[in-house]
DNA sequence: TTCTATCTGTTGGATAAACAACATTGGAGC
DNA sequence: GCTCCAATGTTGTTTATCCAACAGATAGAA
């Protein structure tokens, strides 16, 4: 499925792409998104500014690569890339999903709204695309998109929600009560 | 004195300077000098193995460079490079001998008797041209070369003793009792 | 001995990054 | 309105690094 991130590539390049996402993982934490500059980045990555223009189409799609690699990440290290549906699964996505919302708020100096609907679209095509893998090893009847893109959305608005409550209840306890309603439309698939 | 070590440096010259000193660095805390070979150290450091020589002309070059680095780097900290000769200083400089020496010996895994004799010629030579730098600004009737060679010998000799003892004395103490040895070829400098 | 292995130091050609420009945009202050 | 300043994207050229290949050296095993 994963496109085996960074094996054979040349090593100018990825040492180019890890100062750049260091550097701007460092620069998040600092100040907002909206006020960071090609200027910021490629100076703290000391890296030329044409360089960055040569990965990179502008700020936005950065963020669009930090965000995808860092969730990756997430999902490498629980295991899920390479695994089908189980309900089991399922939950573990959902603690992903919101933990990983969660480091955002509290890592970023300044996250806006802005900022929140950029990261958004990310971070569910991903999900999507996970759960569309999952489902298609079962060999339903029906056609995944559907029920993968209700639980797409389902899932991100939990973990936005959680992210945001003043007084966030336990994690175990939240996902307990939330998961039901996620799961019902995917045991097909079970 | 010193000529400004990185700053107006290509940034890629900088970059794999640090990939391959950092690499050394830590090949040497796990094994001894000669038995790493530059491939260890360009595979540590993701750089491509011609490039190594397109820097230093092997091994023995690195392990001079590494030293002359480290060495300055200690000199540097204690600001020892943009002063002039008194007692106070010729102290600071034989702690800061004992002490570069001492470490070697702990961080180095293995350090063997040609490892010390090739770090000395190093050494010794970065001692030697700190003191008639310094011995050339008090404008003394008599030549600096003479004093200078004594001292270096009998500082980087004092090092090698005490970095040698199976039983080491308080650094204070022992610095106390040998300085004068040392000093005293150089009063008519102060 | 011969056969493999690995490391060395070097080369030529391909490619990424550096650098110094440039025109353009957009905001801040007057 | 205008000016100034800083950031943006882009370009052409130079330079550092990569890569695959090479011959020679060394060491160990068959």
């Amino acid at each position: 499925m994963l496109p085996n991130p960074q094996e054979k590539l040349d090593p100018r390049v990825k040492r180019t792409r890890n100062l750049i996402l260091g550097s701007f993982d460092s620069l998040l934490a600092e100040k907002g998104f909206e006020s960071i500059s090609v200027q910021d980045i490629t100076d703290k990555a000391e890296i030329n500014r044409a360089t960055f223009y040569a990965h990179f189409p502008d700020k936005y799609g950065l963020l669009d690569y930090f965000i995808t690699q860092m969730f990756m990440q997430e999902v490498d290290r629980r295991t899920l890339n390479t695994c089908h549906y189980t309900h089991d699964n399922l939950r573990i996505l959902v603690f992903a999903v919101i933990e990983f919302l969660s480091n955002m708020h509290s890592e970023c100096a300044q996250p806006h709204q802005q900022f929140e609907s950029l990261i958004e679209g990310t971070i569910k095509k991903q999900v999507y695309e996970l759960l569309t893998h999952w489902l298609e090893q079962a060999d339903a009847k029906i056609s995944t998109d559907i029920p993968a893109t209700v639980a797409t959305w389902a899932i991100y608005g939990l973990a936005s929600h959680y992210s945001h409550l003043k007084k966030r209840p336990a994690l175990e306890k939240f996902v307990d009560e939330a998961l039901p309603l996620v799961a019902v439309n995917l045991e097909q698939f079970a």
